[in-house]
DNA sequence: GTAGATTGTGGAAACGTTTCCACTACAACG
DNA sequence: CGTTGTAGTGGAAACGTTTCCACAATCTAC
């Protein structure tokens, strides 16, 4: 047998099946001895009570949220929006708990998401960098299924909090350039579509580019340094560029974590930042505030919220238009300064 | 009627219950305008489908880990330990999900565990840095739900993943002495058993005071700064300490935010952190690491994991002991140096 | 000794779905 | 015109618990 139920436990120990219910609830209304036998039985049989089988009867409603995100190992901007999240749900509506589902994979994620839908295990959906194909966001509309998602992209498709990544990328070229840097590199994601990076990297980068063009600059393709997401791989393709000749005099990174990255590969090779070199980078994590990193907001605690105050509308049946995300913002920290520097 | 059920939809639509089911998964055997009368009879009613009950007959268990938590506002150090649970649990095993439950207050806190152990929703429990009173107690071991703690303390009455913070607070003193300094100032929640501060500032504390007094050092009044849990409320707290007289040239914090905010404090007051004033930590976050702030680690990732790695195995009724975490570890970055420094 | 309360126990009914079998109606075919 | 197949539908049974009522056994008080 799979799985003993509470009747072959109330077999096995020779009672009734209200008697084994009594006792996996605690009842102080069961003989010690009885008791024995029961707990015997359970032991013997390896019974596990079935959870949901166990809620049917309370009449109670398991309402759970589902966010579906990737693990939030890489990507430092996931654990932020998850905290935006949790502060609204805390702040709006207590009744409904948070499931977290982390996927691996791109077949790891359909799977996943089909499993999700299949089994109404959740109420409501929040797909945190995760895009969806055509085929997912139907089924999820057909199975009824309230979702949003908060993307480091943006998609007019399916409701989606998301960014314009193009938009920021040029605002962080403007500003390198009104500093008077002339010399800009771009250290980003490699432009291919793996899993978790869609084309964010690229996107930021074309914002990048676009604007160098405008201004009649053209990037050399050593300055344009493109790596894993991951904040070592970003050191070794800083080191890389610093080995070379023809310096940039700053450094456009594509997330904070590389920034910092960029910084440390900088120190290393005895360049000091912002004295030497400029760098920017984009998100703006907790991190940056403490690091002075001069960096893009873009609101990303924000984007956790207005989720859940827009799927909350949603579950409580209103049909609301996607919320909009605040503009993205220059912060403008320590880690870039004029080019060519003004002695003070 | 409070909820409609799937029979109430059906008596509506003038169909059978099994017509209504075919509807709602989307089974392609449903003239269209039989699935009309049913999606009106739906809207009509406002009918959500039981989640619980759907579950029941498609013979699936629901295999949830139940974390509660803390808000993880201010304590950074819960985001690191989430991440090690998550990272473990993926890397094990795929067939549990992950349940958030954040509590907002003590009374909270109980009313949450009651219903978790009631309910029965989650297989297991990992219990955050929050603490359990006997009575709690019991009633887990009653209920027979597997739990583990991950906690800012150490308790050998219920099993607990913990760290020494006498031992740490200690460790940390020391250091600080064998690089020259006397005055020493210590940086701190407030003593109070507020809810989730527990007694961790004042072990930490304690770690400190009886090595001071071992080496027969006096710490004044004033150098003792005690503050809620917060990064403003430490940096206020060391604005006040250096617009006294009688600066200490360290600062034991007893968190790594806590550091951070005195580097912040001494910087507005024009003291150079290392050179006029050492500052030492205790967690080793992520961001420590960027801010080359030096600090106890307590190996708060790994401390996930551990728990994971236990409750797994009490879930597949193995008994085993409660793993212990690696010592805590000094980690000597780049905010102390010697006292009186040498000159190189 | 008896009426009444209390304690321990068994098992039917209920919880709200899905699944499956049975049935109808009608089309296609010889 | 029968036979066979099929699409659409209805509803009983099943899923694994809890809850409640009924009943027996035991105690309690007069």
């Amino acid at each position: 047998m799979t799985h003993p139920t509470i009747r072959d436990v109330a077999q096995r120990a020779g009672v009734g099946i209200g008697t084994v219910s009594r006792v996996l609830n605690n009842s102080p209304r069961v003989t010690a001895s009885t008791r024995r036998a029961v707990l015997d039985a359970i032991a013997i049989l390896g019974y596990k009570p079935n959870t949901l089988a166990r809620q049917l009867p309370r009449k109670m409603r398991i309402r759970n949220i589902g966010v579906i995100t990737q693990l939030f190992v890489s990507y430092r901007s996931f654990a932020e929006r998850l905290r935006g999240v949790q502060l609204a749900l805390n702040e709006i509506d207590h009744s409904y708990e948070l499931v977290l589902f982390n996927v691996r994979s791109m077949p790891h994620y359909d799977e996943r998401l089909r499993s999700i839908i299949q089994t109404g295990q959740v109420e409501g959906l929040i797909i945190i960098d995760l895009d969806l194909t055509g085929e997912q966001h139907e089924l999820l509309l057909a199975h009824n299924l309230p979702f949003v998602g908060v993307n480091h992209f943006q998609n007019r498709e399916w409701p989606c909090i998301g960014t314009d990544n193009l938009h920021g990328g040029r605002m962080a070229t403007e500003y390198l350039l009104s500093l008077g840097h002339r010399k800009i590199a771009y250290v980003g994601d490699e432009f291919v579509d793996v899993f978790y990076a869609f084309n964010t990297s690229y996107e930021r980068y074309t914002g990048f580019s676009q604007v160098m063009e405008a201004h009649g600059l053209r990037v050399p393709d050593h300055h344009i340094c493109l790596a894993p997401h991951d904040y070592d791989a970003a050191r070794a393709s800083a080191l890389e560029l610093f080995r070379q000749p023809d310096l940039p005099t700053a450094i456009f990174a594509m997330s904070d974590m590389q920034a910092l990255a960029c910084i440390a590969a900088a120190e290393e090779c005895g360049l000091r930042v912002p004295d030497d070199l400029s760098i920017i980078g984009y998100d703006d994590l907790e991190i940056s505030y403490h690091t002075r990193l001069t960096t893009m907001r873009q609101h990303l605690l924000e984007s956790g919220r207005l989720a859940i105050d827009y799927l909350l509308k949603r579950l409580s049946g209103e049909n609301c238009p996607v919320p909009l995300l605040p503009p993205i913002e220059l912060i403008a920290r320590q880690t870039t300064r004029p080019y060519p520097p003004v002695k003070g």
